[in-house]
DNA sequence: GTTCCGCATGAATCGATAG
DNA sequence: ACTATCGATTCATGCGGAA
């Protein structure tokens, strides 16, 4: 059975009420940030911000699973030489909204804007705020282990030279026996820091994030078969990788012309439009 | 002339009075997280963390030069499942008082914190918040540049073969006006996110960061000679880098073990107790 | 077929200029 | 004075044409 994808052209508020109550797994979305994007949505002000978004991230905790996660991709920009401060205040809010703020991943991009300025340096990382309705939610950890870093193999390369041959029974001397947790493996959780590349200009798809973001964080929090969902889809990155990796997908779109590219990438998967 | 260190036993709040009015030209600190540090600082609860800071950081302002920088490093844990916000609404309070927050610096922890949870992975990043009195301050972004990656530097050499030759009257281009800039260049700018391992295990003396990264700030926002501030010395590490690079020291300590110890690290440059 | 090189282009930011 | 627009700055990446 195919999975499906389910397109929504129109206002992500709006078409939100559409959704079933509880029945989303994993909202992945970057949303327009505060003063850009004007040509394509009109650019939100970062003084009105906050009150802009909550009405959306209120319906979006309603169509979400209990055990669901929501990660949201922003980062604000400088304005007269200072940071904007609305981020801090959404994340505030957003905890009295009734959200759980459950962690701040980093998004360390590799290749960041170019430019010099005599008061900053280039800005390289946003943040992946993560939100849950409850404390116990799904995640699938064992799903986004990475190669161990060559200094480990290397150290253990070595070690299992002279410690393999080592009594086992010479356990307890506080090196030794952890020896047997880390024979024979390679590969180790990841921390909350996502190194990547940003990978703009593909094939004329203008996406915000490379598609290795969605991924991992559809492989973290969902499995086969579940629903992602992407309020914000623009370029369809999100929708795309959800399908691709056998999960159901809906994404919602305000741009006619976005929404009508994402359905032709993805033809061959049955979208629906409402 | 060597430079002085100067080492004041007691409470940030308090000793920071002793210090002349606009004399500093960096604070770098990392005071003790909510939380954390019980035993050594009695701990300070994320609920009364911004109350008890700020009286500190209104004596900061006034000890800061208006050229000058304030950066601070701090993290918030997690708490009940959630990342504490008093970080959050320390900064938000801070600008209320009258401090710029011009940005927001990622430090890239290499070997973070062992451990596994089943809720959340590692954190292996931590803030670096820097704060000024004006929008005009110092700042000597050529103390930092960092080797350009391999690709420009193989590039770029192959340019040089080919473009070094160029009349250089063919300007306006757009392309070989700009090589001037470029040629017999292999370093470039850093970005906002620092990557350094730890060391927290040189010589017994338990440090809360490697002393690459007060070394990197010292180098960014002061030159030889200025004064670096430090009201939460612990054990030194920012006081002893900035005296090795030729700056002037200040540095407040509460707790007498760890002050006598720094004296005794530092005894060749004639600190001065009070 | 590879490898190499020219080039366009990004969730950027500041300062100057114009209305 | 306050806001909108524009040029200059800069670096990693992918694409396409050339060697």
């Amino acid at each position: 059975m195919k999975n499906k994808v389910k397109l929504f052209p129109g206002d992500a508020k709006e078409q939100l009420t559409k959704l079933p109550s509880n029945s989303v797994d994993l909202i992945f979305t970057s949303p327009p940030y505060a003063e850009r994007r004007m040509t394509t949505y009109g650019g939100v002000s970062q003084h009105e911000y906050v009150e802009w978004f909550m009405p959306i991230a209120d319906e979006l905790h309603e169509v979400l699973k209990p055990t669901g996660t929501f990660v949201l991709n922003i980062k604000e920009s400088a304005f007269n030489g200072e940071r904007s401060t609305y981020v801090l205040e959404l994340i505030l809010k957003m905890r009295e909204h009734g959200w759980l703020w459950t962690e701040e991943f980093i998004w360390h991009k590799k290749n960041s804007y170019p430019g010099k300025w005599p008061n900053r340096f280039r800005d390289s990382w946003e943040r992946l705020l993560q939100f849950n309705k409850e404390r116990q939610f799904n995640m699938y950890q064992e799903e986004v282990m990475v190669p161990m870093g060559d200094w480990a193999k290397s150290r253990l390369k070595n070690l299992s030279q002279t410690d393999k041959v080592r009594d086992p029974s010479r356990v307890g001397s506080g090196f030794g026996k952890n020896i047997s947790n880390w024979i024979n493996r390679d590969m180790a959780y990841p921390t909350n820091v996502i190194h990547l590349a940003t990978e703009c200009n593909n094939k004329n798809h203008p996406a915000a994030f490379p598609e290795e973001l969605p991924e991992w964080f559809i492989k973290l929090f969902t499995k086969e078969n579940d629903t992602v969902l992407d309020p914000f889809m623009g370029s369809g990155t999100t929708v795309l990788v959800a399908n691709r990796m056998g999960r159901n997908a809906v994404g919602i779109e305000i741009v006619p012309e976005y929404l009508e590219m994402v359905r032709e990438r993805i033809e061959n998967a049955e979208p629906v439009l409402f």
